[in-house]
RNA sequence: GGCCCUAUCGUCUAGUGGUUAGGACACGGCCUUCUCAAGGCUGUAACCGGGGUUCGACUCCCCGUAGGGUCACCA
């Protein structure tokens, strides 16, 4: 038996784009193979293309891991190790192995020289780890382009050249890189460096099957957009898990640590899966409830206080609302869709009601509601103008139950809200204060004879 | 179009020759409930097609079909 030699994982991202969801998820299986065989995991930026990188990126993209709570043992940026892959870049040419080409420009920029690898021109196979044997004759690529000049390689051989340097073991990247694998196979041969092993992972796909890309699909590609969205970042991670892979069990909720070691490279799906952004508010929404109610309560109060909708809430009616939404949620971003959609408007102003509607279906009788009102009002008054939910329920509640709950709280609460569906009735009168809940109420009365 | 990959409910998927084809999201119903939401129970819903192999195919093989990826002096 001999020692087997440490795994090293790399991401490889470049930083011409903001993080990328479908990314997120190949540096997520990155790190779980890495983390549960004690490996290595790098990142390594490659901005080798000058003209299209961008530090803001290269910051979003480091930022974005940070708040995921993913970490890499060790970060790279390729542009730093270029003086590495001129000396490979130099060695191939003095082989024979690549050559300066002489180009006809036919179009603007390009150069009249650039270094072709010598394409041996064999078929090429390999084991992926997910997606099994496969083969390509590399004859159909041709003597590719690996550097645009001696000092400016390309794409290829610095991935082939850094893998080999930094000892990367397996190569796990999205299916996109696929077609890439035999040429990269070739600069190994060419240069002397080892085969990772590879493990092409199925891409994330869009609602029509197609790959997610910025350009098609807009912003809700990008990792910063559910950030700002406010999903929790374990839920994205866990939902992004699940997406292409699975336990074999029924099991749906994993904690990163818990990913670590349920996580099986080989139970990796092979056809790519569909972003599907309800299961990740369903995933969210349970790790939402997870968290301390108070810690949920606070975010909610904060995002009430910036929030227009709001402004003329005082901070303890924020806080009591807070309460009551952080309980309704999925996502954070679903509070400003719920004050839009369901009307709170009854929070700022009082209802005109419908006498009719104010009436229990089961119980109708005008007489009797008007009365129960009127008695609501007196054991509304025993309580001091701010009383919480608490209060208010154990004041009203032994009531309803004695005769019956419908026939007092509907009214109660259709009174305080004038519709159909809303807050509940403590919640409300806590939340409008006692003192305009007992105004609105009598004025309901009124409307009854 | 060439090359490569893929194919189970609408979606994510379990399944590895014999299953009432299981779970989750979404959707519908019921219960709970003052309404809404949550929660509980429950229902609708799938093996792309055609040939083989086999006593027997969702499962193995072949051929179609469909979808996707990739074909840069980007990564």
């Amino acid at each position: 038996m001999s020692k087997p030699s440490k795994i090293v994982c790399r991401f490889a991202p470049s930083p011409t784009g903001p993080l990328h969801v479908g990314g997120v998820r190949s540096a997520l299986f990155n790190y779980l193979f890495a983390k549960q065989n004690n490996g290595k995991l790098v990142l390594r930026v490659e901005d080798t293309d000058k003209e299209r990188s961008k530090q803001e990126y290269a910051d979003d993209i480091v930022e974005g891991f940070k708040w995921l709570g993913l970490s890499f043992d060790e970060t790279v940026i390729q542009s730093e190790r270029i003086e590495n892959h001129k000396k490979y870049l130099s060695i191939l040419i003095e082989k024979g192995l690549a050559y300066v080409s002489k180009e006809k420009v036919t179009e603007e920029g390009q150069r009249a020289e650039v270094i072709r690898f010598k394409n041996p021109n064999r078929k090429i196979a390999f084991d992926d780890l997910i997606k099994g044997h496969i083969e390509f004759d590399t004859t159909e690529l041709g003597d590719f382009v690996i550097a645009k000049s001696l000092s400016e390689p390309l794409f290829h051989l610095a991935v082939v050249a850094d893998d080999f340097d930094m000892g990367i073991t397996h190569v796990i990247r999205g299916e996109d890189h696929i077609s890439n694998t035999p040429r990269q196979i070739l600069i190994q041969e060419a240069i002397g460096a080892p085969r990772p092993l590879y493990a092409h992972i199925p891409l994330i796909l869009a609602t029509d099957k197609s790959k997610l890309s910025k350009r098609k699909h807009g912003e809700s590609v990008s990792l910063k957009f559910y950030r700002e969205q406010g999903y929790l970042p374990e839920a994205l991670i866990n939902f992004l898990a699940l997406l292409g892979w699975n336990p074999g069990s029924d099991r749906e909720l994993f904690s990163l640590k818990e990913l670590v070691t349920e996580f099986k490279l080989d139970r990796v799906q092979k056809g790519g899966a569909i972003f599907n952004p309800e299961k990740l508010n369903w995933v969210n929404k349970e790790y939402l409830h997870l968290r301390p109610k108070g810690e949920v309560v606070e975010t909610v109060t904060q995002i009430l206080h910036e929030e227009p909708l709001t402004k003329y809430l005082a901070d303890w009616q924020q806080v009591r609302l807070a309460t009551i939404l952080a309980d309704r949620i999925q996502v954070f971003s679903e509070i400003k869709k719920i004050l839009i959609e369901e009307g709170i408007e009854y929070l700022s102003h009082a209802p005109t009601c419908n006498p009719t509607e104010l009436l229990w279906k089961k119980s109708p009788d005008p007489q009797n509601t008007k009365t129960h009102l009127l008695h609501v009002v007196k054991l509304l008054e025993e309580l001091e103008p701010t009383a919480s939910m608490e209060e208010v329920q154990s004041a009203i509640l032994p009531y309803a139950e004695k005769e019956g709950k419908g026939e007092i709280l509907w009214p109660m609460r259709f009174a305080l809200s004038g519709k159909q569906k809303s807050i509940d009735p403590f919640n409300l009168a806590s939340l409008l204060g006692i003192t305009e809940s007992i105004s609105r109420l009598k004025t309901a009365a009124n409307l009854l004879q």
